[in-house]
DNA sequence: CCACGGCATTGATAGTGATCAATTTGCGCA
DNA sequence: TGCGCAAATTGATCACTATCAATGCCGTGG
């Protein structure tokens, strides 16, 4: 973990525009400015732990973070991405808890770190951005509902096809003449515990799906041979 | 579906101090009372259904409600029971979003309907309400990850014995005398969908159970034989 | 009092994914 | 370039739970 002096402003931080903090006024970026810390981290190092107190929230400026949480036998399972743009570590800050999960870098990332206090007192001030972690907190809700109810109904097969496409969304490229292909930003392994099974079950319904001509695996690049099929084998609208 | 007239007052609700509303003050709940709508509803009738637009929240005056989720084929999730006190359909109005589940009266239950405006209303005036509700869904949002973690890495028997242990948190009575013991209120299948398994895993489940001498079941009621044993399997701190 | 229907249990079987073990591939680094 | 380790794949087997089918139980209504 490095820190880079030359910070940044958080108005001209590319991102901005899809955080929680869009709505604040220039003085208020200006305090979070003034306080802020941004490191420079490399993957695998931890943001924070599962069960420390909130000492603040981060905000991804670019780079990829992972949730992780710990079940009581030590085994761990990977929850969610986020991305640049995303805060995190706020679910302990606003619930008043213990950090109920870990973050861990998965790619180099800039993560800006702004103190609890800091955090309040803009709450404080202003409503509208606890509202906006409200809404954010229900989107969650909804997200982790649904790969609930996804992870009790469908078959494996399903399931990855179903985070292939998610993934596509936010890490995809290509259109239909040139076809569309995708470069996973993680490994075999954390995508076998984002659908909850096992590495060796991930790489079988790859193969399967190889053969029947939907997707083509090379490492971690995947192009999509027959998208149509795709959708219509997860029941999307496409 | 019956309309009861003479409507209590939230202020004398016996469930006020456990809701989100507890930080009201008196004109409010007046406010409250005055619009609201009271009703009586039996086992089975729907409060709001999944993919309908949110006219409002429902305050459970007494009873049982279950949240239950529709998947892609039509095959149904109990994803919750919601008990007196509880307000439910809040998301989808806070949200912005169309309902994601839909609300099952799952006991006879008085139920008391608060329409959209009211809610947003109270909302713009006192921001404190925003921050119950966003307290709430955190705390939601823990629970939906846990069971998410849970029914991953644990077996049926194990998630039983844990469902039957929350169940007698909230329902159960009995001490280190007399023994403890459990009336569950719902359904066998309902109690499969809670843990995401067919009815016949558990009726096996508590087969097994009961040969441990870990528990004994009459129909609904339960009598937990060795709670020690249970606590351990589940490796709670008792 | 019996017939019916829904709920629950029990039994037999099969499918899916986990587990264990053995390679193979890929990549950083000397 | 080749070594060494971790990640990924492949294979064989096993355990768990879903599924299908039959029976038992119980409350309700004719």
């Amino acid at each position: 973990m490095n820190n880079t002096p030359p910070q940044s402003k958080c108005l001209n931080c590319p991102t901005r525009e899809n955080t929680e903090w869009n709505t604040l006024s220039e003085d208020e970026l200006d305090l979070i400015d003034q306080f802020k810390r941004v490191s420079d981290r490399e993957p695998g190092e931890i943001i924070y732990h599962q069960g420390d107190q909130s000492e603040g929230v981060y905000c991804i400026q670019s780079g990829l973070v992972g949730i992780r949480q710990l079940d009581a036998d030590g085994k761990e399972t990977l929850l969610r991405l986020c991305n640049p743009g995303e805060t995190v570590g706020y679910r302990a800050l606003l619930g008043n808890s213990e950090h109920t999960h870990f973050a861990e870098i998965l790619a180099p990332s800039h993560i800006c770190f702004i103190e609890r206090k800091i955090v309040t007192d803009l709450l404080a001030k202003n409503p509208v951005i606890g509202e906006r972690f409200l809404v954010r907190s229900l989107k969650e809700l909804t997200e982790a509902e649904d790969n609930l109810v996804r992870s009790r109904s469908l078959k494996v097969r399903t399931r990855l096809l179903h985070c292939l496409m998610v993934l596509f969304d936010q890490y995809g490229s290509g259109d239909e003449l040139s076809g569309y292909m995708l470069k996973i930003p993680i490994s075999r392994k954390d995508l076998a515990s984002l659908i909850a099974v096992t590495p060796e079950s991930i790489s079988r319904a790859i193969s399967h799906l190889e053969e029947d001509n939907l997707v083509r695996f090379e490492g971690r690049n995947v192009h999509f041979s027959n998208i149509e099929a795709i959708f219509d084998e997860i029941g999307a609208v496409h």
